[in-house]
DNA sequence: TCCTATGTTGTATG
DNA sequence: ACATACAACATAGG
């Protein structure tokens, strides 16, 4: 489920665990999240270890810990396709799905991902990881211009939109639903190559990117509710699975195609070839 | 049984 | 080296 929104709102859900110290780790070795890394090793170094902060960024979280010995350590979780975070009562038993489990005297710290798409790794020291400090340049940040969007577009300019807005590297946090969204407030169609745009539609792009990117975060990532909010009726969100879903703008029919090997929605009308 | 799924990455090809 | 397209990963739910 999570894009750059759904991140932070998980992320969020680790916060009565900051200032804790983390005295079990519960956790399933074979599970494929951990990648390359020693699930053990990654154990053995939470234990003991408080912690301290966090962030999110594009499709990312970093948890910041310190060890007993005061030495930084970094937690990084990536939520792949059916990632989520959650806490739980201290003495959670893990089930199935869940990879990680934190325990801390007063709740336990959970990681669950059905599918497992998601990633788990921790680096220790006091910089901060590569694989953190090399994510791309947030959308609301000022790096991320008209003509940095317009210059990228060039160079993928063979492919379709859809599947460009996907790329991390220029559009970090952005997944499948975001991109429609943008898409589709544009009024620019999936299947355009992202080549062939007008001045003035790339700047309506670099434009709705930034709005569904602060409107997502206000809705979703900044609720303070359990279960993870959906956006309103007047966004193509709520419309874009249903059958005989319509557009909240033109009242026509959606059309729902795979492009780029995802599913795509868009307004007929609204968003021309 | 069959199909789908809010993601990334490795590989083949041009 | 760069751009492009797509299979593969692993599992649950309709």
């Amino acid at each position: 489920m999570p894009e750059l929104a759904e991140v932070e709102f998980y992320r969020r859900r680790w916060n009565p665990g900051l200032g804790h110290v983390v005295t079990e780790v519960r956790l399933h070795p074979k599970a494929s999240v951990f990648r390359g890394m020693d699930p053990i090793e990654i154990g053995r170094r939470l234990i003991g270890a408080t912690l301290r902060s966090s962030e999110a960024a594009a499709k990312q979280m970093l948890f910041r810990f310190t060890a007993a010995d005061t030495t930084p350590l970094w937690l990084g979780i990536h939520l792949g396709m059916t990632g989520e975070l959650s806490a739980q009562p201290t003495g959670y038993t893990p089930a199935k799905r869940d990879h990680l489990v934190l325990g801390q005297a007063g709740r336990s710290l959970v990681f669950s991902d059905a599918r497992m798409f998601g990633r788990v790794q921790i680096a220790i020291g006091k910089e901060e990881p590569a694989w953190w400090t090399e994510i791309a340049p947030a959308i609301l940040s000022s790096a991320f211009t008209v003509e940095a969007v317009s210059i990228f577009l060039q160079r993928r300019g063979r492919t379709a939109i859809k599947p460009v807005l996907l790329m991390q590297e220029r559009f970090p946090g952005i997944g499948n639903w975001m991109a429609d969204e943008i898409l589709w407030r544009a009024g620019i169609h999936p299947k355009r190559l992202a080549g062939s745009l007008a001045p003035s539609e790339i700047k309506a792009l670099h434009r709705e990117t930034r709005r569904v990117a602060e409107g997502a975060l206000k809705i979703i990532g900044a609720a303070d509710t359990i279960v993870l909010p959906d956006p309103p009726k007047t966004w193509l969100f709520p419309h874009r699975w249903e059958n005989g879903g319509k557009c909240p703008k033109t009242r026509a029919p959606l059309i729902r195609e795979d492009i780029g090997g995802r599913t795509t929605c868009w307004s007929p009308g609204r968003q021309k070839l």
